[in-house]
DNA sequence: GCTTGATCCTCACGCGACGTGAGGCGGCAC
DNA sequence: GTGCCGCCTCACGTCGCGTGAGGATCAAGC
């Protein structure tokens, strides 16, 4: 078999045949005297190796070293391992990322300074809340998380309109605030889903942090007791 | 504000000033006579741009377009779409490696040739099993592993038990079939934790893929149907 | 004024896994 | 002979710096 029949039936290109050539990883067994490469039946077997673990993400050189030592199981945890930190790592990138551009959808064309701040605020947000919640819980928020961005886009209008009520003076009792009761018992269920430990832990964040939560575009504690007295009414 | 003052206050290195000068996007204002930069009040605030901007995975060009364009909306927005492709492509990866890691456990010191092997094979259950289960599900399955693994632990046991049932004739109303069906329940729910849908998509898996099921270690449809009847039986 | 240690400057190579030419030879059909 | 395709070997570019090498400058003590 010549390079380029190679590189057609493995979906390589003749350059990373060459390019492990290089690096020593599959060196075709002959060459014919014009000096193009033969492999035979072994060294195709070997590139096929040599796919398969790149395939699973390894270095050229350490696909090398286990071609020829063969402590697969080793190598292979440890390499689990890291990938395990890497998609922590992105995943709070994700989480960052996902919430300036929620918070860009609402400040169209912002100066760089405002960004930069954005940038920070969301951060501390995405680290306190690394803080008060459990990778698993953050993952299972994450996987409804189509779902749970509708909902968070209806708390602004929902506070602004508490906060409204809250200025003209209307009872707690009032139907009007019943109704904006509800709704709110409504959006913080579709965020614990009848989870117990999640809305103890939302609870506590929040009282733990009320200026970054004020900061954030959330309630305050006055209007969290507005809030209570309303539904304590409504019993 | 010479270099070092700047570097030791950004947590940066002195190098990584120089680079950014040399691609354009933080150069200092002024120079002394002598050659030494000096950053003024607006370097230093471009430097702390870049640098949330640089954590949010920005690669420098785009940074440097983005602060001179102003247009974050377009840009984070796009960039959020490539970490989540990245984040996708290396949930399904990690998904992968463990089971190659889990199946070396195993298998000590095998052979090149059967890793290769092992690793088509578990890349193509990974397959079947992302054709399943959307990326969301996949992650909050992964959220609890430990938990999964553990109860995943415990199906061979009971499927031997049921099977031994069988091949006794015993009927499926019987107590101890009973007893079995319910630790069956109870297994089902540790993985679909009553999400209707994962157990939906599970249920297709399964009827869309005997072959691979049983293969795996898992139950047959006559199982299935036994289980199912002692499930009737005992309400 | 001289030495000394810290800080500054400008090249320039290295990393990882190739992509992408450039320039030239070999092989096969017409 | 002549075209065309495939093969060969350099060798530079990618991305974000790390890490020297070799030399100038600065602030301070003697």
């Amino acid at each position: 078999m010549k390079v380029g029949e190679l590189a057609r039936a493995t979906g390589l290109t003749v350059r990373t045949l060459h390019h492990w050539e290089e690096r020593g990883l599959v060196v075709p067994s002959a060459r014919t005297h014009s000096g193009h490469r033969v492999y035979d039946d072994g060294d195709v077997r070997r590139v096929y190796q040599v796919v398969a673990l790149r395939e699973l993400g390894l270095p050229l050189d350490a696909i090398g070293s286990l071609l020829t030592t063969g402590s697969f199981a080793t190598v292979l945890a440890a390499h689990l391992e890291q990938v395990d930190a890497r998609l922590a790592a992105l995943h709070t990138l994700r989480g960052t990322l996902a919430g300036v551009v929620d918070r860009l959808r609402g400040a169209p064309d912002p100066a760089p300074s405002d960004v930069l701040r954005m940038i920070d605020e969301v951060s501390r947000v995405n680290d306190t809340f690394a803080q008060y919640f459990t990778p698993e819980q953050i993952a299972a928020l994450q996987a409804r998380r189509d779902e749970a961005e509708a909902a968070a886009a209806q708390w602004p209008d929902l506070i602004a309109a508490v906060r409204a009520e809250m200025a003209a003076g209307t009872d707690p009792g009032d139907p009007r605030v019943q109704s904006l009761a509800s709704r709110w018992a409504e959006l913080l269920a579709t965020f614990h889903r009848g989870d117990e430990a999640l809305r103890e832990r939302l609870y506590r964040m929040r009282s733990d942090n009320p200026g970054e939560v004020v900061a954030a575009g959330g309630p305050d504690q006055a209007m969290i007791d507005y809030i209570a007295a309303a539904a304590d009414a409504g019993r």
